[in-house]
DNA sequence: ACTTCAATGTAGGCGATGACAACAATGCTG
DNA sequence: CAGCATTGTTGTCATCGCCTACATTGAAGT
């Protein structure tokens, strides 16, 4: 347990609720998370946290915001690294994505659990876009490299996207064998480029 | 409120706290679900859900394993209109689960949430394997119609059943528009027909 | 028909939680 | 240095999950 001896402000315990709360999310799953626990663990009272979150939900869609900030910059960070290729390209950022989600597999069910709050669904929803618009703008390279087929990008993109959402998703709930999981990725990278290429 | 007056057995209590579980899970979301509130709701005294079920999270459990049959139930009944073409039956299945889905949209959360419990993960990874094996299936008949090529079942039934799942999971987050959703299915399916089809 | 026992209720207790209110300490600004 | 905003603390209350012990009912066996 951390205790700051004789000091009375904590300094930054907005991002230190965070940061504990991701490794209580990780370790005991959403149900478990408690702000009287994270209080205690980061050596403040348990009132503290209403200080800085409205409520335990305030506490976890902030989370599941900061989840979405990582991923962009996950993301961003795999496209310095792709070559040129579309083909490639894709493949770096979808074990990027995946490489995410499997580091973070609570973390990625509480980003696209079904909120409640509008407040919240929609900073939620503009930072989910701002990370489908990295698809958005890998289609259009494609489609300039003539690999993907011609249509707006909304509807060419969709398809890749839920692709790459699904199987994250089934890669972290623990229902597909490891073995499916391992060159899974390989066969649906191989789909989407057969399934987006021009007819 | 229903009270059932003058009597002591309730009959299938079980079952009622399942439908009523539901109804709570649907309208408030798993984190305002209480078995307290349950059993008022049922007219039951607070400890009598623990004679049906052993805490809360195997009631959460048993309600994602209910979730999986009605899918199942709601799949084969949708292959019996379907015509014999390929095409026609995977367009079929997908609005089926993209339909149950949404009509669904928290009871999908929590069937394919983590589970933390290895004997609930078991259970469910059963469920949830009778419904893949009909993607399995709906495979193996579009390979024989020469519509989608040849392969392990597992490897070229993967892509199509996390694209499906990847759909049904952001139509129902609210993440995305709505007129996205409204034609994205069919722009799904083409991309999936064009997906596994042979090369 | 009666007894026994399993199934399924009830009543009560306990510790933990979230949320709220009132007060206290600190740091920043003018 | 004063004032005020920010950010803590202490305390309270209602509700919860879970547990124990007891009560009621229904089914099975004789």
């Amino acid at each position: 347990m951390h205790i700051r001896p004789g000091r009375y402000h904590h300094g930054d315990l907005r991002a230190a609720l965070l940061n504990r709360a991701e490794e209580t999310l990780r370790e005991k799953g959403p149900a478990a998370l408690s702000l009287r626990e994270l209080a205690r663990d980061l050596g403040v009272s348990h009132a503290a946290p209403s200080r800085h979150f409205k409520d335990k939900q305030a506490l976890l869609d902030a989370l599941a915001l900061t989840g979405f900030e990582r991923l962009d910059e996950t993301l961003k960070a795999s496209r310095e690294r792709a070559d040129e290729s579309f083909a490639e390209r894709l493949a770096v950022m979808a074990h990027a994505y995946v490489g995410f989600a499997t580091a973070n597999a609570e973390l990625l069910d509480l980003m696209y659990s079904i909120k409640h709050d509008p407040e919240a669904s929609e900073a939620l929803d503009a930072a989910a876009q701002r990370w489908s618009e990295q698809i958005v703008e890998l289609i259009g390279e494609g489609q300039r490299q003539g690999q993907v087929r011609e249509g707006p990008m909304e509807r060419v993109g969709l398809p890749v996207f839920v692709t790459l959402h699904g199987y994250a998703s089934m890669a972290v709930s623990g229902m597909l064998p490891l073995e499916t999981i391992e060159h899974g990725l390989d066969d649906v990278i191989a789909y989407i480029l057969q399934g987006c290429a021009p007819e």
